[in-house]
DNA sequence: AGGCAAGTACGACACCCTTCGTAGTACGAG
DNA sequence: CTCGTACTACGAAGGGTGTCGTACTTGCCT
């Protein structure tokens, strides 16, 4: 539909490029658990907690490469976990505090606890030593 | 070895058929997480934190077979949730509250919490009406 | 317009997880 | 001693997950 329909640029209908999040109501233990069951998934919901404010996924430092960290925030998001919507090319993430402690109350912070202690390096701690924190062999910088 | 020595009964090594439990210590969140994102673990986690005392296995009416239920409270134990031990030919298990609470604090109350209202049929409610709860086709009665 | 940066989509791979059935072991009861 | 009960062990099938590289889209900037 609305392809070239004259030739000229004239697509009327706008690509919003929107992601699909389930709502409040329809978040699932299962997939939230399963969700946070991944150390680098954790991570960045860590960083999310602790940074305030909204994240873009390039501001990330995961051991992993481009593909997979795509495929960690769509999980995170699938599972309700995370909003995400695009801001010009870039993705802006933040947690979705909120509607988890409506459906799970207590769950989040008795996961973000934990991970003071058995994974340091959030975010909160970044500027504190030599870069303890893994990136990936394909990183650019 | 010690099969027959003499005839007669006398095995000298006795095989207390122990199994492995983490200590508190090694508790891990990521075994945790991943036990708890399982719908049947967490139905036996739930009927374990509603009875109070040791239950067998078989007082558990899961909606598989034989051989994964076997699996299901392997992989419980193994990550440090539940502590089982032999009794007969019956394996008695618990909940490790305790031990969660003292790594993980707030983490098994939320997670049971939920169960609540997303999968009723707790033993709590045993006697509540027409039995709801899903047995398996092999189930012998 | 051209190039770059941020992510996505897709296909591939290895591994793990859930499930089952069958066979085996250990213990208690008749 | 023989049988039944309560599980475990093992192997197999099927689907899911984490990982990657490469190619592509989209939007901003010069």
């Amino acid at each position: 539909m609305s392809s070239e329909s004259t030739g000229k640029t004239r697509e009327i209908d706008i690509k919003v490029r929107t992601l699909a999040h389930p709502s409040r109501g329809e978040l699932q233990l299962d997939a939230v658990l399963s969700a946070l069951s991944d150390p680098i998934r954790r991570q960045i919901v860590s960083q999310l907690a602790d940074v305030p404010g909204e994240q873009a996924c390039s501001a990330f430092q995961l051991p992993v490469s481009k593909s997979t960290s795509t495929h960690h925030f769509r999980v995170l998001r699938e599972a309700g976990v995370i909003e995400q919507h695009y801001r010009g090319t870039a993705i802006l993430n933040s947690l979705r505090a909120a509607d988890l402690e409506a459906q799970f109350p207590g769950l989040l912070r008795a996961v973000l606890q934990v991970g003071i202690k058995e994974a340091p390096s959030s975010a909160t701690a970044t500027a504190t030593a030599g870069e303890s924190q893994a990136r990936h062999p394909n990183a650019k910088a």
